[in-house]
RNA sequence: GCGGAUAUGGCGGAAUUGGCAGACGCGCUAGACUUAGGAUCUAGUGGGGUAACUCGUGGGGGUUCAAGUCCCUUUAUCCGCACCA
């Protein structure tokens, strides 16, 4: 009888969803296990071969874990907010909440086709106004602690979506989402305060089980760096703040920069003689993106600000003040000394315009470059500093500075508070009351959720503003505070809100009452087993983590960190190699290969592609390897003989099995654990069959991987009950040892004989039988020593 | 430029602490069964050589009895960040 996958993928899937098998327990008392996908944005082009790839995963870990027994929480939902659906509306007209439903029931049908065990009845999405009423109370909760704020603040633009962009989610100085030009603009936006938390966002990396790669990014994000804030004097009386990480170079300052926008620039327009010129260049580089300032910097700019001088506060010398774009306004104090001697970028902006370059740091050749890695160097030029160390010397003048009332250690962060204000409507309405009098007043929490109102267009106005904004009846409102007339905020959150607390939300979805309540957080949360893409592991995780913590420090959940554990995937590329897109037409629909092969062969193939944190390129070709070996598991019914025990021929291939696959899964290489059961398929079939235990203990480990076939052939074996409800099989170390050894002999290092030994063999005994097997190659020669490898291989060393 | 990776047969990829390179799969070759095969089964399959043997993990050097694995150097590709003071 041929196996027809259609039939009976559809067929146990509709048994799983009738029994409940995969619904969390609600027992408190049971060990729980809590692993976590990224959940999708349900776009119009539906599922992609990338999608199954680590949802089969964790299918499989948490298949896995019940079946040793563990209560596991493992679901789905859709970060539904977002601007696909909204461009859509833009176009067409049709609500994006229409488009959203659509497209979620195709992703669920399709998610559901491949057999993934999630527990649906938990199953969320951010744009249900019972969940983002949550996403709404958070923020309200950080309003009243003072960390979302309104600044007027220089964001970047993008020229098409007519929306602010993070800068995170500025890539390549484009747009993320369009690709059209980013131009920096200033707008009053909502602000999240998440800089306060930089320094606790990366200690806390010490208690989780990251990848190292993505510690690095995470840190790297924060950008911690110690230094020191430097108060230089100006002829014009006004102190001029730096900030730097090389205090120790004081002396070496030859000039200093500010950023164009700097406010002292404006105050001293009166004195600065080429005021035209200094005008000039600040509407031309008003004009540049932060991406471009920083792009064309390789030819450097700027003008010295004629009229003004600089007083360096440790020696008394005057030094010029530039202006150039090179010098960012958000970081730092906006404001530098430059040291040409010791910073490239300095380097060149001096020999460009003329400026001294003075060696501080002994050891280097500043005629030819900076000298920059300097770290071990003596002090030289330096007044008071000459002749210490680099460290010392850091030490010594900002402990001077100090005492001067113009310097203090400082650490610094290259993470910048949170843009947090939309100016769309497919998002979370912010909830707060705009008032004459009262200034920023947030509705009360039994007002939320603050839902969407229905809008006539979906454009933002040409100021920029949300489509909000044109809804009278729904702008106008009191206020919550005085009474009097008032409108509401008219911009929206950013689709990172939904998704940076929606792991809480599964622990207890239903509660309308809190976001989840305590008891279920401590039961379920941490999360054990986080996996996701590269691609998130600085924002989403970042943001995440940050929202994590405020709720941790409200005491809204137990933990301060959300996620214990954290793996990523590799992206699956089209067959030409490259991402699939569908403007390259390379994509892979998995439907097709469910309709075709089946979902097992699918998730069978997604699995043993390759290492799983690599990325791999598709091929439909291989998908047939799997397809062959779960026919041929199937046949393997025909050769089933009864027998309740493992027989003598399979019991140690048996045993070695379960601890490779047990062991492989836990640590993502899914591709050998297949790898090790077509193996030991090839072998049974090639000793002519097995017995029922020894079939049983197959189907259990091939359950995680193709669960449908393994119901199937358990129910036609008629083994009672169901795969899912049996134990994770036992192995016993003891019987994954082989009785012989095979040990390699070697002359030089050079394989010269193959010898079989008894397992238990003794180093003399190995020796001794080695020697033997290459008598004639050893005639002649001295032996000058002989290396043991136990149970492994001899090696002679001779002359 | 900085940071992080990666490089193994025709292809995807295996390979505890350095200890048999190429597991497993695709493809390919031969055979079997078939009216037929883009099905299935069996055997073989890194290169060179009749063979003994020899060469082989991007390139070059090194450490070691022994290197895909460690060190130095170099090249290529990918990803992230980008004048961060």
């Amino acid at each position: 009888m041929k196996y027809n996958h259609a039939q009976v993928e559809k067929k146990w899937q509709d048994i799983w969803d009738e029994k409940q098998v995969f619904a969390a327990k609600q027992d408190y008392t049971l060990p729980k296990f809590y692993p976590l996908v990224e959940f999708p944005y349900p776009s119009g082009q539906g599922l992609h071969a990338g999608h199954p790839r680590p949802y089969t995963a964790l299918d499989i870990v948490a298949r896995k874990r019940r079946m040793q027994g563990y209560n596991v929480l493992y679901t789905m939902g859709w970060d539904a907010f977002g601007l696909p659906a909204e461009n859509y509306a833009m176009q067409t007209g049709v609500h994006p909440k229409v488009v959203t439903e659509q497209n979620v029931k195709r992703f669920t049908e399709q998610i559901k086709s491949l057999g993934l065990s999630f527990d649906w009845n938990r199953e969320i999405n951010t744009t249900d106004p019972a969940y983002y009423k949550w996403t709404q109370w958070i923020f309200l909760r950080m309003f009243h602690k003072g960390l979302a704020y309104k600044a007027q603040a220089a964001v970047n633009w993008c020229t098409s979506c007519k929306v602010v962009l993070a800068n995170e989610e500025v890539v390549g100085g484009t747009c993320e989402r369009c690709h059209s030009e980013v131009v920096r603009k200033v707008k009053s936006q909502w602000m999240l305060a998440i800089t306060k938390y930089a320094q606790r966002l990366i200690d806390d990396l010490d208690g989780v089980t990251y990848p190292e790669r993505v510690v690095a990014s995470q840190k790297h994000w924060i950008g911690r760096s110690e230094g020191a804030l430097i108060t230089f004097g100006t002829t014009q009386g006004d102190p001029l703040q730096v900030y730097t990480t090389r205090p120790d170079t004081l002396f070496g300052a030859t000039y200093m920069v500010v950023s164009p926008e700097h406010p002292l620039v404006e105050k001293w327009a009166g004195v600065i003689q080429n005021m035209d010129e200094v005008r000039d260049y600040q509407t031309a580089a008003a004009k540049k993106s932060d991406f471009e300032r920083t792009e064309v910097a390789k030819d450097k700019t700027g003008v010295q600000l004629l009229g003004v001088t600089g007083i360096n506060p440790a020696s008394g010398a005057e030094v010029p003040i530039f202006i150039s774009d090179y010098v960012l306004v958000s970081y730092g104090t906006g404001a530098i000394m430059a040291v040409p001697g010791h910073d490239q970028r300095d380097w060149e902006f001096a020999k460009k315009f003329g400026l001294p370059i003075v060696e501080v740091v002994s050891g280097g050749n500043i005629e030819e470059a900076a000298h920059t890695d300097c770290d071990t160097g003596v002090m030289v030029n330096s007044g008071m500093l000459d002749g210490l160390s680099v460290e010392a010397a850091k030490q010594k003048i900002t402990a001077f500075l100090q005492g001067k009332g113009v310097g203090e250690p400082k650490v610094n962060f290259k993470l910048r508070d949170w843009v947090f204000s939309r100016q769309r409507y497919w998002g979370e309405p912010i909830p707060i009351v705009i008032c004459d009098s009262c200034g920023f007043v947030p509705l009360d929490e039994k007002d939320l959720p603050l839902t969407l109102p229905q809008v006539e267009s979906y454009h933002p106005t040409d100021e920029g503003d949300s489509p909000l904004a044109g809804m009278d009846e729904w702008v106008n409102t009191t206020c919550p505070k005085c009474g009097q007339p008032a409108k509401r905020e008219t911009d929206t959150m950013p689709q990172w809100a939904g998704s940076s607390w929606y792991f809480l939300r599964y622990a207890d979805p239903h509660n309308t009452e809190q976001l989840a309540s305590l008891e279920a957080l401590k039961y379920w949360t941490p999360i054990d087993w986080y996996n996701g893409g590269m691609e998130h592991t600085t924002l989403h995780l970042l943001y995440s983590r940050f929202w994590h913590k405020f709720l941790f420090d409200i005491g809204v959940v137990p933990t301060s960190e959300p996620y214990s554990r954290r793996t990523s995937h590799g992206m699956i590329l089209g067959e030409d190699g490259v991402k699939m897109s569908k403007s390259r037409g390379n994509v892979i629909n998995p439907d097709e290969i469910v309709a075709e092969s089946g979902a097992d062969t699918l998730r069978l193939y997604e699995m043993f592609i390759g290492d799983f944190e690599k990325t791999a390129p598709w091929s439909t070709a291989s998908v047939k390897g799997c397809k062959r070996f779960l026919d041929r598991v199937w046949a393997l019914r025909e050769l089933c003989t009864p027998g309740d025990a493992y027989t003598p021929a399979l019991e140690s291939s048996i045993h070695k099995a379960i601890k490779k696959v047990s062991e492989d899964i836990e640590v993502l290489k899914f591709n050998t654990a297949i790898a090790t059961l077509m193996a030991l398929l090839n072998e049974v079939t090639e000793k002519g069959g097995l017995n029922h235990a020894e079939y049983k203990t197959f189907l259990l480990l091939l359950n995680p991987f193709a669960p449908h076939l393994a119901e199937e052939i358990w129910e036609a074996m008629g083994f009672g009950g169901m795969v899912t409800d049996q134990s994770w099989p036992d192995f016993d170390p003891q019987k994954c040892v082989d009785d012989t050894i095979e040990v390699v002999v070697q002359i030089l290092g050079k394989i010269k004989a193959r010898v079989q030994m008894p397992a238990g063999a003794s180093q003399e005994d190995m020796i001794a039988a080695a020697k033997e097997s290459v008598q004639e190659q050893l005639a002649g020669k001295a032996i000058a020593k002989e290396i043991v490898v136990p149970g492994k291989l001899v090696n002679f060393v001779v002359r």
